[in-house]
DNA sequence: GCCTTAGACGGGGTAAACCCTCAATAAATT
DNA sequence: AATTTATTGAGGGTTTACCCCGTCTAAGGC
């Protein structure tokens, strides 16, 4: 029997996912949480589950730190990222924490089935999507003659990104991040090569679109 | 027996949604539908329900056109909105259109049925903060001696927005919309006052945050 | 040791964004 | 007919954003 925990801060959709898990014979929900730190006091009470189900945009503590504490604290318990959005920022930075696989949240039910089945089978659910997702960032890293690493984003970049997402500007931007006004010009000329967008309006969507600021 | 169509694109929440709908009583599911469009097919078909519970952001058709659509051609449906977020705009806009109630979709399951209940026998479902919104609107309007218009966005700040949240540049943007870049500088600055922002980066933000541009 | 690479910073420049003031037109109000 | 109001747009200005050119330093590979 496979114990599943989800997490998930819309109950309407978190309980509704439960009982159709529940009706899955191999399946049983465990626990649910509306983000990271209630699965947090769930897993520390003792209940400790086989697969989790973690949606991504959360309040409090949302699905990168999550999965960073199961991935150093609880390396047994397999990851399943299920979002509304998927991205391959998202997939990259998941993809350090050894999680599973990814759903998105408009699939259909029995998708999410089988990737439950394959996650806990074979050890991990890519669909065609990700997969897909991977091979362009991989492809892309190669054509460039870049290590994976330089098109990933590095917690600095979406340290900068969320700022840039606001009506900050540069100058304030620096004095926040206590380097010089050079360094920003820096930092946004790589993220415009990096993302292939003209302006930092283009990287403000980039950040909305990719979740890195709560919408 | 309230008939009540389900239109959301998510197949994951909106079945689960029609399951739990199915469980009240007082409700039954006629149809479901993953855009504005699906439902017009729906409804032609002579399937017309009592109730639609219908999202926002939808592929096709979205929601504020399917809001539209409805009021136009069957005023008798009543309208209740189910969304991610909820924002002034959204709610000006959709109430012209005669929705009955707006829902997020961070609710208890039990605030569904009470809403539902609610439309069907009071006429409307207004939820604490869809009033406190609403207050706060009216009170910018009349602070300010405005008439509510004016605070709320017309087609053309709409279709502005769209285009600002755009690596294009005002310029480019100007010729899109076949006036003068000085005309540009007009509704950026008039929606820089309205919207309280100071940067467009900030207008990016705010149509993002409003679903004015798909996430 | 040497070489590359990445990060932080500067000079100096152009284009874009921002922000005033004012004015002509047309539609709506009175 | 006169007044307001909205729309459009011009002149002219400052600030910010964008994008080259560099240098220096620290970290790591061989």
């Amino acid at each position: 029997m496979i114990q599943v925990c989800l997490v998930d801060d819309h109950v309407l959709l978190r309980d509704a996912l439960a009982e159709t898990i529940e009706s899955f014979d191999e399946c049983k929900v465990t626990g649910v949480a509306a983000h990271g730190k209630e699965l947090q006091q769930i897993v520390e009470r003792g209940v400790i589950p086989n697969l989790v189900l973690l949606d991504l945009n959360m309040p409090e503590m949302d699905g990168y730190d999550t999965a960073e504490w199961l991935f150093t604290h609880h390396p047994e318990v397999r990851v399943l990222i299920l979002t509304m959005y998927d991205s391959e920022v998202a997939l990259i930075r998941l993809l350090q924490y050894g999680v599973r696989g990814f759903l998105r949240k408009d699939i259909h039910p029995f998708e999410l089935r089988a990737a439950i089945s394959a996650v806990m089978k074979d050890g991990y659910y890519y669909s065609h999507r990700t997969t897909g997702k991977l091979a362009t960032l991989f492809q892309k890293s190669y054509q460039e003659n870049l290590p994976v690493e330089r098109v990933m984003l590095s917690d600095m970049d979406i340290q900068f990104l969320r700022l840039v997402s606001t009506d900050l500007t540069y100058k304030e931007i620096a004095g926040k991040l206590n380097i010089s006004v050079r360094s920003v010009d820096g930092y946004r000329d790589s993220l415009f090569d990096r993302l292939e967008v003209k302006s930092r309006v283009g990287l403000a969507i980039f950040a909305l679109k990719n979740g890195l600021i709560s919408a």
